[in-house]
DNA sequence: TACATGACTATCC
DNA sequence: GGGATAGCCATGT
């Protein structure tokens, strides 16, 4: 495991249910513009209950690939059954349901 | 070391 | 609003 994902799962971790944040804000939590990168060390996820992956959507509100063309349809609701509201595989009210980090800079 | 890949984002049409 | 293109960074081969 390298200290990115670390970091990644870290503040990942620190999504309160009935929130989401986007690979963005992650992004700038860390200080870097490696949204693909964040992606790819929650893909491979080896905490998966520890991070709710399923929190963390695209900055236009759109669910991603976790459970879009994954057959992970069920997270979507689960995310519902927390408080936020899904449409089609997109988050309703992103600017409610966002969670911002408040990162030191 | 270099190239290819991806759960992304921003921009242009 | 939807589709195509280019730029990004971390990983794996």
């Amino acid at each position: 495991m390298t200290s990115f994902q670390k970091q990644v799962y870290s503040l990942v971790s620190k999504v309160p249910a009935g929130k989401v944040t986007t690979y963005k804000l992650l992004g700038q939590a860390l200080d870097t513009h490696a949204y693909q990168a964040i992606g790819q060390a929650l893909k491979v996820n080896p905490n998966a209950p520890e991070v709710p992956c399923h929190r963390v959507v695209k900055s236009n509100g759109d669910l991603g690939g976790y459970s879009g063309k994954l057959n992970h349809s069920k997270k979507k609701e689960l995310l519902v059954k927390e408080g936020v509201k899904i449409k089609r595989n997109q988050v309703v009210n992103l600017s409610e349901s966002l969670f911002v980090f408040k990162y030191p800079k």
